[in-house]
DNA sequence: CTGTCATTTCAGAAATTTCTGAAATTACGG
DNA sequence: CCGTAATTTCAGAAATTTCTGAAATGACAG
């Protein structure tokens, strides 16, 4: 490996870190130095930096761009493709939900539902259902939740992060302004206008 | 494996969704089948319904109770040890939360945090460091969301996820009306009594 | 076309992880 | 103590994943 200590240390702590997630060390690494890179980097680059088979950083490049990680870009007068991370660290949060949604809880959800649908066909089997339709109730409280506020601005996310816990006092007084206000016309809160001019 | 079909197909996708967590396929299976087991199981049991060695039971129960993903029972009248999952889903949510945190984020923050003490060397060094302090900024955004979230009974943060966006909007109004309220008396936000009263 | 450079594919080597069975350790009733 | 049952440890077997080098494919300028 060929890099300034300090990015060294970066790339070394994220291919460890890797291992932890489903990715392995090498995209790992890549993406470490694609991320702290100032300019798109292309493979040879990035086999020089890292030390570790063309091949292998192909197949790399590959995995990442499969998760929406890297982008190829193309430089003029330069046949060979380069690479970079979108440079918005929002966005790459927001990349990063999407994707470990998608392959993690997206494939149980729908076992669960699968599941769900049979008929027990004995004592064990309807207990076991009802704990799978617990988990599958959390599970689908959450995603409806992220996929909500996965449409918000950024800079209004960033506010609902800032503001904590203290959110939940809203919650509180909301919630009896809004029962309130039930008692007056059935209103479901079904899109985003609905909150706002009436309740406060 | 010796299970009704439904529960061995629940406990099937947790072997194969445990590989794309950090986990091995037994421990998933293990910790599938607990958790819709009505009551707790002792070692031979999971042994027999799993049909994989009792060593490597052994260690999957090792492994799931170092995630406090899993309890040990003491059975009266019975000298071996059983084994439940905590009932509640919200419980087991707030587990996995603290423990996955523990493992891919705290370390992360705190490597980000030692590389950016040291003084650049290069120009890349510095692009570099600027690029790890906003990953940082970041992170540190999501955990200090995450530990004041915590915080907040089941109920409250059942109520919080219903909301959705919609709370996206009392972010907004609230903004305002603090905003105000600061030209009035500089107030800073500093505890969970500062939103209530005053502002709505 | 042809030649050159860039990239991908893929079979098998290397490394790592998971799993097992045997042996060691622990726990405890008598 | 001793004996027995429960559990853990651990060396190595088995399985899986990662990585490489060589060969194949693709892309493009002349």
């Amino acid at each position: 490996m060929n890099l300034p200590p300090l990015i060294q240390a970066f790339v070394l702590h994220f291919g460890e870190m890797g291992s932890r997630w489903g990715i392995n060390r090498t995209v790992g690494q890549i993406y470490a130095l694609l991320y702290v890179s100032p300019a798109p980097l292309n493979a040879d680059h990035i086999v020089d930096a890292l030390g570790v088979s063309r091949s292998n950083v192909s197949m790399g490049l590959r995995e990442l761009q499969a998760w929406n990680l890297v982008r190829a870009k193309h430089v003029p007068d330069d046949r060979r493709d380069h690479f970079t991370t979108p440079g918005d660290v929002w966005e790459i949060l927001r990349v990063l939900a999407e994707e470990r949604k998608k392959r993690e809880v997206d494939p149980t959800l729908s076992v669960l539902r699968e599941l769900l649908m049979q008929a027990p066909a004995s004592e064990a089997e309807r207990h076991a259902q009802g704990r799978m339709a617990e988990m599958h109730g959390l599970i689908e409280q959450l995603t409806n939740w992220y996929e909500d506020v996965k449409k918000l601005e950024t800079e209004r996310l960033a506010q609902l992060l800032a503001l904590g816990s203290r959110v939940a006092r809203l919650v509180e007084v909301t919630d009896k302004v809004v029962s309130l206000g039930r008692r007056k016309k059935k209103d479901g809160p079904s899109d985003d206008r609905s909150a706002k001019g009436a309740k406060i």
